[in-house]
DNA sequence: TGGACCCGTAAAAAAGTTGTTACATGCGAA
DNA sequence: TTCGCATGTAACAACTTTTTTACGGGTCCA
């Protein structure tokens, strides 16, 4: 398989994005098969701003995948569906993914966002 | 397999208990080996009440486990090692897992935590 | 021309996380 | 008794995440 593991930054910013209840429920959700934005917000109960913002995060995160399309009677939709990931987390895993980490500097850099 | 998955809210907590650069570093180290929290704060180039903070969050989600033992010259020493845990992830596994979670209900509950 | 859908974003309050510095305890050895 | 090393905890500042409310845009149909 030439399936590489994401590197120590990666899986920490895939964790961050499953590690709350509410995305969970989103990608949940999703696995049962695509859906466009206000669809779903109805469907958890969710506000439609505080619901794009979980999305934006899981999508960053690699864990889903938005597209734009236009319904045919010309609104414009956006679908979500879940990327076909697959983590497995072991103590050995994660002593692996920890050697691509970036240390946590305390340098007075910038901000928490780097660029390349 | 007599294996259980956790509960959604434990998942969580779990996750969130990874999804942290430090914490992830400390369970790297002692993946390669039990150590105590003084030996560790200076291995990892971190303060010891720091570390204190994270060893507790990586404890309360079972990651880690600690023992407060006596060392021959006779001071208090608190080991911790990593427990060996398992998860896998992938969409179906967090679907399987959202059923047991508890609402993000908004409702005005007497506290965040509940007992059995 | 107004409604009913769809999309997004911005500003601000509320809550949680991260990290510091400072303090208090206990044991054994010099 | 003072030093070194171990333990813990409390208070505080800085920052990030979560959530709300309010606004902007678009298309189509009656």
């Amino acid at each position: 398989m030439t399936k590489a593991e994401p590197t120590g930054d990666d899986l920490v910013e895939m964790l961050a994005a499953l590690a709350n209840p509410l995305r969970l429920l989103i990608v949940a959700t999703l696995a049962n098969g695509r859906d466009y934005v206000s669809h779903l917000a109805r469907e958890i109960g969710v506000s439609r701003p505080l619901l794009h913002m979980h999305l934006r995060r899981l999508e960053a995160a690699g864990l889903i995948v938005g597209s734009l399309e236009l319904s045919e009677d010309g609104k414009a939709m956006k679908y979500y569906e879940v990327s076909d990931f697959s983590l497995h987390l072991t103590a050995s895993a994660l002593a692996e993914a920890a050697k691509t980490l970036t240390r946590p500097d305390p340098e007075k850099g910038p901000g928490s966002k780097e660029q390349s």
